[in-house]
RNA sequence: GGGCUCUUAGCUCAGUUGGUUAGAGCGUCUGCUUGACGUGCAGAAGGUCAAAGGUUCGAAUCCUUUAGAGCCCACCA
């Protein structure tokens, strides 16, 4: 070995290539993308919360989106990935809050002004964490056109929107019950809340009815909210209480007078039948209240704790402490009936830790039903595609039956909603920009919705109407489908509401990522592999390449860091494919021009594997089919290229014509290149490592610019096919024999093939495979008795074993095969028995049937014939 | 309560419109210093396709029911 050689190492180290390679595509600006004459294909990230941190989540999301973005950009395609942030405008003012208390800072002291500054320079120190991570995955976006929610010009864009919408009649305000989170003090939308289902208690309260000495007893889930009660409702249907209807109780420990009335949405058959109703705290008693005109009586302010409406013992002290007390009244008052152990499901905001607080308040409401139409039937009508597809039953239920969306939120960090009321005349003033004379108005306190930014991301991204035009609607969504009302509905909406056309026409749902217990990964479980520590492990190639092979479409995934040799390996398997060709390269000459000379029958069988397997390739990819490519992939560079190919074209690398080795590495390395080229959208670092090291580069030349293969039907070659077929067979059907007579590799044997199948072109390779001494072939040829023998195909295989078999072995290896066999026929023969098989089914069915009783038929006597020559 | 998905080898999963002897990887076992790779090579063992019924000449595949697992939606106090 020269010192050339050593150069390259045996084993593939991803550390010393990744940021190598990756420096050296943004150096060269690959990933930038401006709008030309190509046909774009365009993807805009979803844009990770600035709060967030790398999860295998988005190991996944991004390396779909990466393998897409890629491949169509070597398929001559004007790729645009569009990479940017969400300011997530929950997430980080919850987080921002956090770490000003620990440094001694109160929010609401330092006031609205400052406290953004400090958000500002929170983002600036941590806002960009998520995207530096992202580029150790290789990923392939154009980092020049990166985009935030509150970038100026996406601000406005925002902004915009709200204004136009408000002109049109579909914003508008209102004193509704919401979601109100009381750990942030402000409205969240429905899809915001999460429901737990918790082990409580189901008490059963006496409520004394007025004017007699009889109780009517509710049960409740919630003892605080007796405070707010103004009315018990009972089931008009209801015989218990038919009576009472009309009447008053005295509501315990508030005094209060209330009344008992008829609704029908009282269930007769839950609890006791009657209902205590407190409308300020409970959306369907807010809407018994409205039906019956009930008093509505606060009793919490906005963090909940207990206000001035509740009696002054009872006041100032949160819910729950409030429930304690309300339930020591009733027990000292021996006014419980009974307690029982209830489940129910309570409602937690999505990010704070507690429960959510129905309450009634101001709010900013966008009317969704006529939004939801034209978005509802471009996925009806196919223009926005989902995969997998029975997600769109989903989809249409909610869209279906879609309620108003709550866009206001009581936080400081986001977009302010663009509305300024007049100090004296009250008037609104609702526009881009703010009104003149703002001495004599005063702004909105709230700000939108994260999400009422992040619905026009798939055209605001694009800041000319050049680009807009160009880019958009983008080509694919790539989105976990926990987000599927949250995001996709909504950009489908804004993007038919605003740009008059779908925002993207395919939307990938990704798989969830789960431990290997099936526990969704999170980060309090600690159950989630850091994605940097896998790849500092294995490599951003092998995460890439495992995951993908590891996640069918619409499947979960379970997954462990460990799990990665198997993409680790892959990685290495294919660096050690392209060692071996430039190891030769080194002693043989490479020449072009001799690409297509002495073609082979193992080039052409290869040649037309890798046009199959291309063909098999783009079918799966185009129906969005990843998993499926990584296997296509997988196994054509292991099995056919690494364990066929390469080891037949040593026959003739090791052979003494100058030109036929020449001929031979010339065409295994462009047959390589190829290869490369399609693995590279999944293993980007290590295919362009051995791509430059292939052939002399220019400047600035990448893999992943380079052209992608295109399938050539002409050079799928059925023959070589067939004539392939039988060489593989025969060859595991004598390493087969190896095998169970415990003939080692490095003894050579002598083969003899009774077979008309086997030609010229075949027999070289199949003795170099089988590592034969000497082979014969014919079908005159005479056979020693102490021989161990096969049949495949309809090739008799013997191996002369003279004084190294034993034959009492071979001949349970044949009796073996012909009870096998004779199974197999016994089934076919059954099938064929039956005359509604063969009158019923399709004619070359039967005939296949047949021609194969025929083969098995034939090999069985066969192999008959050899045990009984051996006895 | 409604909807969706899943159940195939010890484990994780493929299996296209029903048609060879149901495949792969990992794991297990056996053999191998084979001039790319032990992150490797060769070979083997291992499955009545969750259960029952039905349609069919033929079912892992289509239909029905049952059992189990998971997810989503819904106002039952």
């Amino acid at each position: 070995m020269t010192d050339n050689k050593r150069e390259i190492p045996k084993a593939y180290d991803p550390s010393n290539t990744e940021d190598k390679w990756y420096k050296y595509w943004l150096d060269n600006g690959l990933f930038h993308s401006e709008p030309n004459d190509k046909p774009p294909f365009t993807i805009a990230i979803p844009p990770p919360n600035i709060t967030g941190m790398l999860t295998m989540g988005h190991i996944l999301n991004n390396t779909i989106q990466d393998v897409y973005i890629r491949l169509k950009r070597m398929q001559g395609f004007n790729s645009c990935w569009v990479p940017g942030t969400d300011h997530a405008s929950i997430a980080t003012e919850t987080k921002v809050t956090k770490f000003l208390e620990e440094k001694g800072i109160d929010k609401y002291k330092i006031g609205r002004e400052e406290f953004l500054k400090h958000c500002q320079e929170w983002r600036k120190e941590y806002g960009g964490i998520i995207i530096q991570q992202l580029k150790k995955l290789g990923v392939s976006c154009d980092w020049r056109c990166e985009r935030f929610t509150m970038d100026d010009d996406y601000y406005r864009e925002v902004i915009k929107a709200f204004v136009d919408l408000y002109k049109e009649g579909k914003i508008y305000r209102g004193y509704r019950m919401v979601n109100w989170d009381p750990a942030n003090k402000s409205a969240i939308s429905d899809e915001e809340v999460l429901y737990r289902t918790v082990n409580g208690k189901l008490w059963h309260f006496r409520y004394p009815v007025v004017g007699s000495d009889r109780y009517i007893v509710v049960a409740t889930t919630r003892p605080e909210t007796i405070l707010g009660d103004t009315g018990v409702a009972v089931n008009p249907n209801d015989e218990r209480y038919k009576d009472l209807i009309g009447k008053k109780v005295k509501l315990p420990i508030v005094g209060r007078e209330i009344p008992i009335f008829a609704d029908d949405y009282v269930d007769m058959e839950f609890g006791t039948g009657a209902v205590k109703v407190t409308p300020a705290h409970d959306v369907n008693d807010y809407g018994m209240g409205q039906r019956h005109n009930l008093e509505i009586v606060n009793i919490f302010n906005p963090d909940a704790t207990t206000n001035k409406n509740v009696p002054d013992w009872l006041q100032g002290i949160d819910r729950f402490e409030a429930r304690k007390k309300v339930v020591e009244w009733f027990e000292q008052n021996g006014l419980i009936e009974k307690i029982e152990d209830y489940q129910n499901k309570v409602g937690y905001s999505e990010r704070g830790a507690v429960p959510i607080e129905p309450y009634l308040s101001e709010q900013w409401f966008m009317k969704m039903s006529e939004l939801a139409k034209p978005a509802l039937d471009v996925v009806k009508d196919g223009k926005v595609k989902f995969y997998p597809a029975h997600w769109e039953k989903t989809y249409f239920h909610w869209m279906e039956n879609i309620s108003d969306w709550c866009i206001s939120r009581q936080l400081w960090w986001g977009h302010r909603i663009p509305v300024w009321y007049h100090k004296q005349t009250k008037e609104i003033y609702c526009e881009i920009d703010p009104p003149k004379d703002i001495y004599n108005y005063t702004q909105d306190d709230d700000v939108l919705d994260t999400w009422a930014s992040s619905w026009i991301w798939a055209h605001a991204i694009f800041r000319t109407e050049k680009e807009r035009k160009y880019y958009y609607p983008t080509s694919i969504l790539v989105t976990a489908p926990d987000i599927i009302f949250f995001w996709v509905a909504r950009m489908i909406m804004s993007g038919m509401h605003f740009m008059k056309d779908i925002p993207f026409s395919h939307v990938y749902f990704t798989s969830v990522i789960r431990d290997l217990q099936g526990r969704k990964m999170s980060k309090s479980l600690g159950n989630s592999p850091d994605p940097l520590d896998v790849i500092k492990e294995y490599g951003a190639d092998a995460l890439r390449f495992t995951v993908l092979y590891l996640a069918p479409l619409g499947q979960d995934v379970l997954f462990s860091a460990d799990k990665c040799d198997f993409g680790r390996n892959f990685a290495n398997k294919i660096w050690n494919a392209g060692r071996f060709l430039l190891m030769n390269a080194e002693n043989i000459q490479v020449d072009d021009k001799l690409k297509d000379a002495h073609i082979d029958f193992a080039d052409e069988w290869i040649i037309s594997r890798f046009n199959e397997t291309l063909a098999e390739f783009n079918n799966a990819m185009d129906n969005f089919e990843i998993n499926n490519a990584t296997k296509i992939i997988y196994s054509f560079v292991w099995n056919d290229f690494c364990d066929w190919y390469v080891e037949m074209i040593k026959n003739r690398l090791y052979g003494d014509n100058d030109e036929i080795k020449s001929a031979v590495l010339t065409r295994a390395l462009s047959i390589f290149e190829n290869m490369l080229k399609m693995v590279h959208p999944f293993m980007p670092f290590v295919t362009e490592e051995i791509w430059q090291l292939t052939k002399e580069r220019k400047d600035g030349e990448s893999i992943s610019t380079s052209e992608f293969p295109k399938v050539k039907k002409e050079l799928i070659n059925l023959q070589a096919d067939r004539e392939m077929k039988v060489v593989v067979d025969i060859v595991t059907a004598i390493r087969n024999i190896r095998g169970e007579m415990n003939i080692p590799p490095s003894k050579k044997i002598n083969i003899l093939l009774k077979s008309s199948e086997v030609g010229e072109r075949q027999i070289d390779y199949i003795n170099k495979l089988a590592k034969g001494e000497e082979i014969k072939v014919g079908l005159n040829i005479s056979i020693p008795t102490a021989s161990a023998a096969a049949v495949v195909q309809s090739s008799e295989i013997y191996v002369p074993l003279e004084g190294l078999i034993d034959l009492d072995v071979e001949r349970q290896r044949l009796q073996k095969e012909i009870t096998r066999l004779e199974g197999s026929l016994a089934g076919i023969e059954k099938k064929l028995s039956n005359e509604k098989f063969v009158s019923g089914a399709p004619s070359d069915v039967v005939e296949k049937e047949r021609t194969k009783q025929r083969d098995w038929q034939e090999n069985l006597r066969k192999l008959k014939e050899i045990l009984e020559n051996l006895n």
